[in-house]
DNA sequence: GGGCCGATTGTT
DNA sequence: ACAATCGGCCCG
């Protein structure tokens, strides 16, 4: 599987959040685990996340948390959330200027355990170990392996999912009817504040 | 230092 | 509908 081991150069990172964004899309992420075992998922549904984006870390400057995001392009933006999932992203743009696409579903040729970005993180065992991976090195354990370009008619926007600001931006991007794809569920912050004023 | 809450998920 | 579970960030 040779095909598997190529990557994106750097300029493939370092343009537009929303380009790089759908151009993932059929995309294979690639892991290689202790051992030298790769496993790969490819790329079915991605989120933009921009700078001037009240949805964006780095939406109110740098911190330790986003600074990789204001860094070099092609370098992994890995979270922790919900006091239990991580979340892998790409950082975009030219450096100095914030940007990346969080990665929410891969397909593992039909097999489970690639929808959502905290499940596809726990199949693929990425976490803070690999934040701030560079995606373009070869020494990197993790990285992005090319794909043709995904048709149009074959591309699906939306609302990007659990976000409760900038919800007119519409800057989730899925393959139409892929099984992968994360369906919407609806219930988030609503529920604890709900919970907060029933026990007022 | 304290409290709130999140780019989630599995179970009831 | 809700719990699990914790680090980041704000404190006007």
């Amino acid at each position: 599987m040779k095909e598997l081991l190529a990557t994106y150069p750097r300029e493939f990172y370092a343009r537009s959040t929303l380009a790089v964004a759908s151009d993932l899309l059929g995309t294979k992420l690639v892991r290689r685990l202790p051992g030298d075992v790769l496993i790969s998922g490819r790329i079915v549904e991605v989120e933009a996340y921009t700078k001037d984006d009240s949805a964006c870390h780095a939406f109110k400057g740098v911190t330790e948390r986003v600074k990789v995001m204001f860094g070099p392009p092609g370098h992994a933006y890995v979270y922790f959330i919900y006091g239990m999932h991580y979340c892998v992203n790409v950082v975009t743009e030219a450096e100095g200027t914030p940007g990346a696409v969080l990665i929410r579903a891969v397909d593992f040729e039909g097999a489970k355990g690639g929808s959502g970005p905290g499940r596809l993180c726990k199949t693929m065992g990425i976490d803070m170990e690999l934040h701030g991976a560079d995606l373009c090195s070869s020494k990197s354990d993790l990285w992005i392996s090319p794909a043709q370009k995904m048709p149009q008619e074959e591309i699906e926007v939306s609302a990007r999912v659990g976000v409760s600001s900038a919800e007119d931006k519409l800057w989730r991007f899925f393959i139409k009817n892929h099984q992968d794809v994360t369906t919407y569920r609806p219930y988030t912050k609503k529920s604890r504040s709900a919970k907060r004023l029933a026990n007022d």
